[in-house]
DNA sequence: TCAATAGTGTCTCTTAGACAATATTGA
DNA sequence: TCAATATTGTCTAAGAGACACTATTGA
């Protein structure tokens, strides 16, 4: 007999930037069906505690994880009859991402394996249709970047505006010139100059910058 | 007793041109709850008959509407234990585009009430939240005009820049620039001159042009 | 001829892109 | 001083926007 109800759940593409490069938080599945294999962190919708599907979402990566994200969002979502063995299966693929400060909250905490995989080349055999959700949330996130300054989200509070570009340029997979960025970031309210604060290292200090109060997406 | 299995809908913002505006199909309501209010034509998912989402949304807009749409794409989903008086709901909202000389047959097929409302005004007490849903499909279907060749789904086979101007307009909601429009054409290759056939009015004959063979999107 | 719409040309201004030049630190 | 990176400036070319101009039909 034929299930009457489809699977619901919400996975989520955490995102961040570590060791240099942008990543994907993979765990190994610890059940059957597709056990052993890596997949999205993800969960079944419990309509009894859930007031919509951001709160799943959010209840994974706070339970299963460990982190309450700042950033989420819907990406698209995944349903059919041949995607999960179990039978027809729904998911709502949501992308979040994790300042690069806190990703050691993420390693520490939990006993399951999970790992930070380069979100461009996650592994070959993931489970179920996971390697195709991973390339859709990363042409979404892609897709953000141009216009809008979403990978504040991936940085600590304080930046300089030269991590800002290179956490640009990890997304995009290509060099900005640092010019024109520069440029346009002038006429971008969302970011504010921390006045008199800078970074110092083996050079010449950078100036540093925050996120502004009302920046949200 | 709660429910545990959310009900899972296909809802579709169909759009068209009509009488110089840009419209979307509504239905009223024949059943509890929310009988006699106006909404989105959608349905139920038939896990046993639908293949996934998509196939869901195909199969409402065929048998209740009784169109068979070339262009059929998702919004976003909407979730949760508030927006549906029968509980726990989930439905993901897809938009479509029907040739504006198609619309006849719609009105034609059925005796259930259909009526294509203004899309930036479709009226203030839609059912559910069916309202929110016409504002994110009208969202996302402007952010499409801009760059793409879209609009093309809204015209009839053949069409001349003009009318495909004037369509992009309304659906933006302000005029453009012929000049820039047509330049920025040019370099379309989604749009194909249609060499030696015009379109004879009481003015200066307009040149006809065809969406490109390989016209997906 | 005129009205009406199709289609083109031209000017300016903004901005992207490339790249050079300058500035400021620690070593 | 030099190495290294931050920050700014300059030139050019492409494109958007505004708007004027020409073209071609039916009445």
């Amino acid at each position: 007999m034929k299930k009457l109800f489809p699977l619901v759940t919400a996975d989520i593409a955490l995102f961040t930037v570590h060791e240099g490069s942008l990543r994907v938080l993979l765990g190994k599945r610890a059940n059957a069906p597709e056990l052993g294999k890596w997949a999205l962190p993800g969960g079944v919708l419990d309509p009894a505690s859930d007031s919509d599907l951001d709160d799943t979402a959010r209840r994974v990566l706070s339970s299963k994880i460990g982190v309450d994200v700042a950033f989420l969002d819907q990406v698209a979502t995944f349903s059919g009859a041949a995607r999960d063995p179990r039978g027809w299966s729904l998911s709502v693929l949501y992308y979040a991402l994790l300042p690069r400060d806190q990703v050691p909250a993420v390693a520490g905490n939990k006993t399951e394996a999970v790992e930070w995989r380069d979100a461009f080349a996650p592994g070959s055999r993931l489970a179920f249709d996971h390697a195709k959700l991973v390339e859709a949330a990363l042409t979404t996130l892609r897709s953000k970047v141009v216009s809008a300054a979403l990978p504040l989200h991936l940085l600590p509070e304080r930046f300089t505006l030269t991590e800002l570009q290179r956490t640009c340029e990890l997304i995009l997979g290509h060099s900005l010139d640092k010019s024109v960025f520069r440029r346009r970031l002038k006429s971008e309210p969302s970011i504010v100059q921390l006045e008199g604060e800078f970074l110092y290292g083996a050079q010449r200090p950078a100036q540093l910058y925050r996120a502004a109060a009302d920046f949200r997406f």
